[in-house]
DNA sequence: AAACCGTGGTA
DNA sequence: TTACCAAGGTT
């Protein structure tokens, strides 16, 4: 579908930017890269809210910027310090995307935030959102951007019949956002609209009572904000069995570190994998044990079975507690890139996946567990 | 274009 | 409980 921008924008929309700037100005949350607009808090911060509440993202980002202050500190932090402090946020390549960012800007740019969009949108981790958003917001550019508060607001306003994944809609969206964008306030007209998007126009809720726009909106006008926008088309849901294990030896836990390129990559885990057809999440434990690690493992008792999702997957994970059959050489890792053997404690100073962060958890209250530790056949 | 990348909150 | 949702980017 084609939107005719041209002639859905009226006269009467020349009171949809003072009307938003006014409303932003009363209604505008205090967050804390609000504070001063550091071109380097406002990029952490988009990074940080791509896809994630922004009750979350704002904790994320103090213990963030507490830590690490600068690109400089970003670009010299290691790569398990970033992720430790990324760990529970998911799409890690976020977080390894804004050090290899630091790192040019150190190397290319004097150590700070580029100011041109082409510098911008050659960063890793940084797109035509993000990029709009750093001008628009630390730099007090003219730059439109749309995201998916933006997308639904003006869906609703201007009546937008087809899904706003789509990528002609997309395009009429920017070129909604950029007409209706008032010069000298991209600022705080960028941020009152996706602030109307979370706090008023929301997804299945819209407040239409509060809203400065409501006048001027198609979709509340035809009594259909509700079917706006138009739904996309849904992802089906894929269920997994998934068996890991615990193998503790001398006091210790054995961890590994996964592969970059792969889900959850660089991030610790338990070794295990997908328990196939016609096995039990016993044997495939014992199964995936050997093919990562080489180690012959028995399953022993249970842990407890841990319900998570990522992405279009709903896992089932069946915990076990295991025990080495023979002596424990070298692992032989074909899943991992590294390995140690942790105690309880050093467990924490490395970043899990959450689902695997939830096992570990169970285990700091399973007595059985600190048993094994202390009493374990291998206790030192 | 479409698949992939995580997670926890909410109705 | 399930399904949808959130300040997207990369391949």
């Amino acid at each position: 579908m084609t939107i005719p921008h041209d002639t859905i924008i009226t006269s009467a929309h020349k009171a949809f930017a003072p009307a938003l700037l006014h409303w932003f100005k009363d209604n505008a949350r205090p967050l804390p890269w609000r504070e001063s607009y550091d071109p380097y808090h406002v990029w952490i911060s988009e990074i940080m809210l791509q896809q994630t509440q922004m009750e979350r993202g704002v904790a994320y980002f103090e213990r963030w910027t507490r830590e690490l202050p600068s690109p400089s500190a970003v670009a010299q932090a290691n790569e398990d310090d970033i992720l430790k402090l990324w760990e529970g946020l998911g799409y890690y390549n976020r977080a390894r995307n804004l050090m290899r960012a630091a790192q040019i800007m150190v190397d290319s740019h004097d150590g700070w935030v580029p100011e041109d969009k082409a510098t911008l949108l050659a960063l890793p981790g940084i797109g035509p959102y993000t990029a709009a958003a750093i001008l628009s917001i630390a730099y007090e550019q003219d730059e439109p951007l749309v995201d998916g508060n933006v997308a639904r607001v003006l869906a609703r306003v201007f009546d937008l019949d087809a899904p706003v994944g789509e990528t002609a809609t997309q395009k009429a969206l920017w070129a909604l956002a950029a007409e209706l964008l008032p010069a000298g306030q991209a600022r705080n007209f960028n941020q009152g609209l996706m602030e109307l998007g979370a706090l008023v126009c929301k997804p299945r809720t819209p407040v239409c009572a509060n809203c400065p726009l409501a006048e001027l909106c198609e979709a509340r006008r035809l009594g259909i904000t509700e079917h706006r926008p138009v739904p996309g088309k849904k992802v089906d849901i894929t269920p997994l069995s998934i068996a890991t294990g615990v193998l503790i030896n001398k006091g210790r836990i054995f961890i590994q570190r996964r592969h970059e390129d792969d889900v959850w990559g660089g991030l610790w885990e338990f070794p295990g994998g997908g328990v196939e057809e016609g096995e039990t999440p016993e044997q495939a434990v014992v199964r995936e044990y050997a093919e990562e690690t080489g180690f012959e493992v028995v399953a022993q008792n249970p842990i407890r079975i841990i319900k998570h999702g990522y992405t279009r997957f709903r896992v089932t994970l069946h915990c076990f507690f295991l025990a080495a059959v023979n002596g424990l050489g070298p692992p032989a890792l074909t899943a991992a890139t590294a390995h140690k053997w942790a105690t309880l404690e050093e467990l924490d100073d490395h970043a899990f996946p959450a689902g695997h962060r939830k096992l570990i958890d169970a285990l700091a209250e399973d007595e059985r567990f600190h048993k094994l530790l202390t009493h374990s056949p291998n206790t030192p």
